[in-house]
DNA sequence: GTGAAAGCGCTAACAT
DNA sequence: ATGTTAGCGCTTTCAC
């Protein structure tokens, strides 16, 4: 399988004059081997520009490694499970390499059960760990025990502002409002914008979309100065409620063409502008690609989708931690912005 | 490395009274096994769910395999050398698999090239071959000999009406013209839009975007079937012609506000109407991720860029080959349409 | 037809 | 600190 011009540890072996277990320790950094010998072998392995067989590698070793991947439940419709495919996906690449890739799931508002899946993270005495982090010194916390037992971890979505972390993946979220605002004004001429926000009770967990909000804002400071920007609050526990709110809203402010959206819940609005029957009059722009957004796309409610590519997110993230812990490969980049791709209904088919 | 559930032939051997020679006879369908050995050993190998370890396999078989890959120069700043990137990443997944890829390129306006370019993968004993297919009688003649010799080939780009291809990876090219005429418009008024094409001396060749003019003009004719749709020919070749082409329109139709060219060179439109000084004022629609769009893009002349991701192809024709060779994998779906992104100055930063 | 055995490149346990 | 050796699961050659 090696080209002939592949030189394997046995040669480096006889070319040093030492044996294959003593290269082999000096290959895997393993203690008691003169500097002399170190140096020896270096030589010929830079030299030669030597590079493992990993499948013999692999064979002798005859393990199986997991990776441990924490994320918020998986809650049919809802945005969590759009990473699943990337974990089938990341099991199929990495299944013949012999690494099982485990999903801890947690509940995104419970900060017990955030604790409870670190625990179980922990449990698996995994060889890395991929975490999507909802919760600021809980995570900050797990990171810092991943680090006494040398597990490396990669965060997905979001990441902490620490120093341990081997690689980030996630959208840039400032960005992502700046952009969502330049698809729904699209320089035409936009006089008044409503956004609609999802009310949250006393929350402590930060908004994730906070940042996104404020690009938009951005923007449309910068180039639509005078528009007036109205928000609906909506909860999406209640129905009526919410129902209320964006019928007072159509009442009062008929005038408005310009709706948008910064959490993956879009398909509500729209289904509340269907039932007021002026979908088609109202320029819709929304986030990530939920089932029910999609849809909403399909029939022509909502014009634009911004999405985020969760299920990449994923699957890179675990490709990244198999890397670094078989073949030893860190990642050429630590922080992974990621592409936001803009879904319409006449592109949606092949995503 | 394999689980402990897992079941080796040395265990198979066990099992059926015979050897490990015999069960590998069977497992590669060689002769000189009889019928009973032969069934016995399937037997097994199906109650057990059998997997060979791969790793294994190819480390005893130690053979390096080569996959071809034809396509068209790659000539700075214009489209196929987008398909440089694709390589070299499939060229690093699949490295430690012993697999090596080899380009093979011609020059896409000339059939003789691609003839050679054939003879000249043929020549590489490939286990594999990736084509983007220019000559339509030429590659199906490729195409005939690859199956003579059983070798699997996968398209990219476009693709023949054959059926001897392995799978095919590449944008759907009517869609992509329906998207831009979605893109170009957006459910505002339009009267008059500008298609500018290249003007081709006598091609034998059919030109790879006719499919997509023509889903351009279906979206035309249903949304807008009074706009007046113009065409303003151009030679890439002949700058001052196209120049002067350029300048003629613009005096005559100085109402135009909307702009589109199906192939992967509006950097060229781009260019004129900054130098006519009317960029601000038109809406421009083009293809392809070149260097020079997503610069044109960056500066707002251009507004939105359809881009299929070419490099994504080319990589995934690769996966699919060894996918097939090695693992013995035939593709989930022979026909892979590819998404098509939208691209604006405000995501393309993290493209 | 079938079996036995050597060996692919590497790891790890055991010697020295 | 270094050498030796027995495998890992499979392929392949050679012998019967």
């Amino acid at each position: 399988m090696q080209k002939k011009n592949s030189i394997t540890i046995k040669d480096i072996a006889r070319q040093t004059g030492l044996s294959k277990g003593t290269v082999d320790r000096v290959l895997h950094n393993r203690e008691g081997v003169s500097k002399k010998s170190y140096e020896k072998v270096m030589r010929v392995i830079e030299e030669a520009g030597y590079q493992p067989n990993i499948y013999a590698s692999l064979l002798a070793q005859h393990k199986d490694i997991v990776i441990a991947v924490v994320l918020p439940e998986c809650v049919k419709g809802e945005f969590w499970e759009l990473a699943e495919a990337g974990l089938v996906r990341a099991r199929e690449n990495v299944s013949h390499l012999g690494v099982d890739i485990r999903r801890v799931s947690y509940d995104q508002y419970d900060l017990e059960s955030f604790r409870a899946a670190c625990d179980k993270a922990l449990a698996l005495d995994p060889a890395g760990v991929v975490v999507a982090p909802m919760f600021k010194t809980e995570t900050m916390l797990f990171a810092a025990r991943l680090q006494e037992k040398g597990i490396p971890y990669v965060y997905i979505d979001s990441k902490l502002e620490e120093d341990g972390y081997l690689a980030y993946f996630g959208m840039p979220m400032y960005k992502s409002g700046y952009l969502a605002a330049d698809l729904l004004t699209q320089g035409y001429a936009v006089d008044e914008v409503a956004i609609v926000r999802i009310r949250r009770d006393q929350q402590r967990q930060s908004d994730p979309t906070i940042n996104r909000r404020a690009g938009f804002m951005d923007y449309m400071m910068e180039h639509y100065p005078d528009c007036k920007i109205h928000t609906i609050f909506v909860r999406p526990d209640a129905p009526e409620e919410t129902a209320a709110a964006m019928d007072a809203f159509g009442a009062e402010h008929p005038e408005v063409r310009h709706v948008v959206m910064f959490n993956s819940r879009i398909y509500l609005t729209a289904a509340h502008l269907e039932r007021l029957g002026v979908a088609d009059k109202i320029r819709v722009v929304g986030f990530d690609n939920l089932a029910s957004n999609l849809a909403a796309l399909q029939r022509g409610t909502v014009n634009l989708l911004i999405a985020q590519h969760i299920d990449e997110q994923a699957s890179m993230a675990i490709q990244a931690l198999v890397d670094y812990s078989i073949f030893k490969k860190v990642p050429a980049h630590r922080d992974n912005y990621m592409h936001m791709d803009i879904l319409t209904r006449y592109n949606v088919e092949y995503y």
